[in-house]
DNA sequence: ATGGAGTATATCGATCCGATATAGCGGCGC
DNA sequence: GCGCCGCTATATCGGATCGATATACTCCAT
């Protein structure tokens, strides 16, 4: 549930390590916030105890070179330099422990079945994420994936209709389940913009016609 | 976080036993949906730990009259007749266990608490729960919750925005940061609407009007 | 140098959810 | 009549997440 951030992140960004991963979550995509270590760290523990991530323990010693930071060369980047030279300059001993985070095949696997996830769908916070990764989802995938979420909308819509329906409720209690039942109109009715974009850049008559997703972007400002 | 949910429902409704509040709550309002046993029950005995609500074992014994279900009279309405006339028809061994329960004065001045509720506020879910016992809710603390909950939205709307802004996302991350801040913007204006309502509803030359309230209900159809 | 701010990992307790166990009861069909 | 299904009803378990907190190292300003 914050499996698939984690493996989409690494899947997409290269190395990362926790404390990383939790900035880019909160910062990058606005859609997780929150994500504390509480969950984090769990979470990896779990990831690598599956088989899903690796861990290289990115704690240089003492000596200078001496790779132990030894498999697939350039991952770290400028950083992993800007960290050495500091090394360098101050003394020893080199700074915190630190668990390079990678994703293996097993984890890529693993990615492609959360994004589809037939098993259980339903919350936002889930989907919203899938859809953020849709790039990485064939394209039936991803229009049944936006089917889906709008189904569920949909059914979500008639139940909030069926509780506004009774009249014991007063000016605030209806006031707020009004603006639910609004809320949902508004998200059903980008999902169908989303899902008309989606079919008509697969047109039979336009096979081969690439950069024709370019107006996805929903109802936004 | 849900204590507040039963604790209201105690309060407009009266009696109610586990099973009943649960199925008003994902009927009832369709705010809260879910709430499963596994969080209502230890939110009961946390609430009775505390003082909050009264339990009364309500199993009716073999002999027929005899009220074990002492104080307060008439609460449980046409349903307790449905109840015992069952009793009568069918034979004795009154049905399961079923512990009813009460709000006290501690539960409601807890009740009041929570509903202002300056301690920690943030979720969606309170704020809508909060919302909809607002009645509740002095006219000044009425309003200091819809602005507190405006001043969060704006907060959050920003840094969407300012995710959105890097242009390192691919089309489907784009629409999912930009209907983000859509539904951002658009619960704003309803509480923009709502603020202004609550704000004529005190204007100082219409003291003593009532009814004033009645167009609230936000832009829901 | 002292101490605050930022980087980094990890654990704890509380809350909540979904699934499951148990059990009384009414009605349906055959 | 009798078995089974489904509704009412309470309770517990494991798993996920959150917020707070502990710990430690580094960098920079004073």
């Amino acid at each position: 549930m914050l499996d698939l951030a984690i493996l989409g992140l690494l899947e997409e960004r290269g190395d990362l390590h926790g404390y990383e991963i939790r900035k880019q979550l909160r910062e990058g995509l606005g859609l997780l916030a929150n994500v504390s270590f509480g969950s984090l760290y769990p979470a990896l523990a779990r990831l690598e105890a599956a088989g899903a991530v690796e861990a290289t323990e990115a704690l240089e010693p003492v000596e200078p070179p001496a790779a132990p930071v030894p498999p697939t060369g350039s991952l770290s980047g400028e950083w992993a330099v800007l960290r050495s030279r500091r090394r360098a300059t101050r003394r020893g001993r080199g700074r915190r422990s630190r668990k390079v985070y990678r994703i293996t095949d097993r984890g890529r696997s693993l990615f492609a079945d959360l994004l589809t996830g037939q098993g259980a769908a339903d919350d936002p916070r889930s989907f919203g994420l899938r859809l953020a990764f849709a790039r990485h989802l064939p394209a039936p995938a991803r229009l049944a994936l936006l089917e889906r979420r709008r189904l569920q909308l949909t059914e979500r819509l008639a139940e909030v209709r069926t509780a506004g329906g009774q009249d014991a409720l007063d000016v605030y209690a209806r006031a707020v389940v009004d603006h639910m039942a609004d809320a949902l109109q508004h998200d059903i009715g980008w999902l169908d913009r989303l899902i008309e974009t989606e079919r008509s850049a697969a047109t039979p008559g336009a096979a081969l016609a690439p950069g024709a997703t370019a107006a996805v972007g929903g109802g936004a400002r």
